[in-house]
DNA sequence: TATTATATTCTACATATTGTAGAATTTGCA
DNA sequence: TGCAAATTCTACAATATGTAGAATATAATA
């Protein structure tokens, strides 16, 4: 029932581009940004610096239709995209999918690095998350 | 200098296949396994449902050393082949680059899903994971 | 040294993903 | 009903991975 959504993580890109291909992004950013939105509308929200074919356009929205990025909508004769998830949901659908698979890889691992990536970028994030913890401890149901 | 080892990880697979190809994955299994190998000794290693040309070794290994998972060495006629890094330091290496960049992509929901993660599946972690992170408060440089 | 077995290199094809777009076709509005 | 606009179809490019045959190089040995 729930098509989840597929992707790939890459972890020597940056943003949304460590899940999305380079014309991919740019059509999200435009159809979080506007809302939904038809393939004219789409190209003529990007820079000028982006020369892409009408076609492109479409044939990738609808490849990202069919990876469930999209939900398509037909009105009058053009298609009109939306995003499945906003931009916040988005982040934290990928997000959940990913410390899940890397927990699974090797969730030691994903312990230590985690905790070292907080201390050398972060030291106060260690509070907020300490926190957290905390707060699922208590939750924690006595054996 | 330390050209690292490069990959992409796909959260819908499980294990080593989340990293690696099928065929990479065996490969690097034989390896290490038995530590240091020519592509014959590879193919002898293999199980018998795996039925793979000599020369199809030959080009993946090739492939994996030039993405940095494996290095070459001559002996006599023939290569062969060793990883990189041990299956500890493989995991580990993999594993701190994927917590960086979920991290980098949305730290806040990989502290959240992190958690809950560690929650669900296995509340005791819990522990040892507070544990890890006192250690790092007591180490945090006073402002 | 000539032969043979073995290993490598080169090349090429298949599938999948993403970017790209022309040509043909459909469709809806004026 | 005719035309502008949009879609569909098809196809090519690059990258990643799996696959392997043919040609070539090389080492051991007869």
């Amino acid at each position: 029932m729930n098509k989840q959504v597929k992707f790939n993580f890459n972890p020597f890109k940056e943003g949304l581009n460590q899940v999305l291909g380079a014309l991919e992004k740019d059509i999200m950013e435009v159809l979080w940004n506007r809302g939904e939105s038809s393939v004219k509308e789409i190209l003529d929200a990007f820079s000028n610096d982006r020369d892409t074919s009408y076609s492109t356009v479409i044939t990738v929205t609808n490849r990202m239709a069919k990876k469930g990025l999209l939900k398509k909508r037909k009105v009058g004769r053009a298609y009109f995209y939306n995003p499945t998830y906003n931009r916040e949901q988005f982040f934290d659908v990928v997000s959940k999918k990913m410390i899940e698979g890397v927990s699974e890889f090797s969730f030691q691992s994903a312990m230590v690095h985690f905790v070292d990536y907080m201390a050398q970028v972060d030291p106060d994030k260690i509070e907020y998350f300490s926190k957290l913890i905390e707060s699922k401890r208590k939750n924690k149901p006595g054996k």
